[in-house]
DNA sequence: CATGAATGAGCCTTCATTCAT
DNA sequence: AATGAATGAAGGCTCATTCAT
């Protein structure tokens, strides 16, 4: 039920019981499992790395299943990135909603848009690209974003906050999902940065927005 | 001479004359021709709907030319983005150099990485898919980026100011790059955010690293 | 009951009502409307351009439905074969029953087998091209013409004429066929031919035959 | 030099001599060889039955070759048509200009027609259905039949017979061409007719219009 | 009898790269 | 140094057919 909660890795060679691969099943468990392989091929290759027909065979279905739940490769990819943006946002909102001082909070906040980030690097990675060469992918992106932006004045409404700038907001997203790439993708220790102290001065910023 | 400087806009249609392509030429020329044409196709269509066949033609060589001037398709890559980095270095030196009261100069920053990033945009999305997927691309980014992060303690000092932390410069580049980013991809306008508020806050964001 | 006598021209997007679709129907009943169905695609898409999967959705039913009532695309395409060659051989058969003098015979002779060739002009594209990919569409078309070709005769007969070679007779039919196909495939017009001088033409050579 | 003169059915499993195949050869040849080997396999196993890497192994490249040349398989059906009917024409020519009592000629231009409906049955079957399915195999086969159309008339001129109606011409056409298929795919004797009563009945009516 | 999910061989096409000229 | 024809692995996608329910 839940999409990419578990990251599929287990599907190497692994020997495939009948509870793990009904191959007469409900098509929205074929479709959640094809999602499912999608997004660990698309995080590990990229999408141009990624076979159409490896993913049907990763989820255990053959090629032409693949074509009867997505029209094509890119469909696949903004199902998965949905799924991911989904799993994302409720993962925010729980942290949100658990409680705590707002040091605790913020702290969890980045934490675990650290842990998404560095799950799903490659996935971002060819998200980014895809935003520029794919209309609709851009489209998807953008939506997402607008969303994002919008939760953060609600969020300083609940904080009893004064109002921000949207602008400034979007310069923090903006700065977070790039720190937070760059600490996915292993940047600060090739830079010689410490981690403890960029997440220190993430969770100010976030901080900032709550507190 | 200037790699770069001048986008390759009139490649379409257009009749060589022999000035424009003399099929014995200095191999210095042919490459940088290469390396023109390749960096206007890869901003245009990405790394991947690149053709490198298409980069020989739009040069005005043939297919053959561009393996003797580069191993791969990769390698022209890091030639381009060597060129660009270069020019976009140049231009901030100018810039740095012109003199002008800080914010002057914060301004003018700020402009012309919007520029750069505004010209370049397509390029800069396959980079930032290539530096996930391909290593050797990556090294050439982090290199980059480590440059670029040793110059802040430069001007800092120069400017006669107290140094800062590495890492508060890290997130700025951070900052700087994504949000440059966005204005290149007029992203700023699908959020429905002002131009000039945001670029104003990036002004002050320099400003702070050198006043 | 009278198979083909309707276009299944109610097909697009027509809500069907339990009327039209019993699911468990007579099989008769189930194979007539398949091979409605199937008609109406090759005819308007071809046998290479029709999807078999197709087929069983625009009559109502499932996948697996078709291949109980066929073995394969084949044999529909054989059974839809038969029932327009029944029907046209019924309507040939009225027409000659109907009465009249032998020019009004002729001339409803000509007319109605123009309409067939027009209403099946995709149809015997596909017919003349797979009499040659296949041995049994080859065999069944040859009958077909054995028995026109008996026919004529026997109208001789009927109508007190003397016998005529069945080579002039097998070349009539030629004849017929072809330029029926070319009428009902608009090529007149494209030939700038006058439609009136061409039926009038063939209405001549059917008239030859019966008087 | 003569495309299509020769049935390239030589190319089973032959081992090719450098003569037969030179790799890097002037493209007309190519083409050329494309085209042959095309025409081979259209013919024997019909436009769909055709693999296009199958085109380019027949002729003796390797699949991107077939590419180079042509647009898509479609394109070099086209190709073969025009290679066809150039040579069905050049065949005519010389056959009406080869001399003789006009009983000659009209038994030599039958006997040359039968055997080119024979030797090409299959790329005529093909035919017939692409100019259905195909809107520019159709443009192509109309631009034949209306030159033909036109030859007609110069014909009568040249033997000094008064004219006759385009619309008998094409009635011709349409006869002469069915028959000569018939003949081709060994119709005649499926229908217990006999061929050279036919051919002679056929002669008749070619002399009719040039005598 | 009917369903429709699943299969998988196979086709068309692309494109990075090689190599004879 | 330059040419450009040729290569061929690989990938996206289709569709006739099967089979568990």
């Amino acid at each position: 039920m839940e999409i990419l909660s578990i990251l599929p890795m287990n599907t190497h060679r692994g020997k495939k019981t009948e509870a793990d691969r009904p191959r007469r099943g409900a098509p929205a468990q074929t479709r959640e499992r094809l999602v499912n392989a999608a997004a660990a091929l698309f995080n590990r290759v990229g999408f141009h790395g990624t076979d159409s027909n490896r993913i049907a065979k990763e989820a255990g279905y053959s090629t032409g299943t693949f074509y009867k739940h997505f029209h094509d490769k890119r469909e696949i990819f903004l199902a998965v990135y949905d799924a991911w943006v989904t799993s994302e946002w409720d993962a925010i909102a729980a942290e949100l909603s658990a409680g705590g001082t707002p040091r605790e909070i913020a702290r969890r906040l980045v934490e675990r848009s650290i842990e998404f980030h560095t799950k799903w690097r490659g996935l971002r990675a060819s998200l980014m690209e895809l935003v520029f060469t794919d209309a609709e992918v851009r489209r998807s992106y953008r939506k997402q974003r607008r969303r994002q932006l919008d939760l953060i004045p609600q969020l300083r409404q609940r904080f009893g906050l004064p109002p921000g700038t949207r602008e400034e907001d979007a310069i923090h997203l903006f700065t977070a999902e790039r720190t937070y790439d760059a600490i996915g993708q292993k940047e600060l220790e090739a830079l010689g940065l410490d981690h403890h102290t960029v997440v220190e001065a993430m969770v100010q910023r976030v901080l900032a927005m709550i507190a």
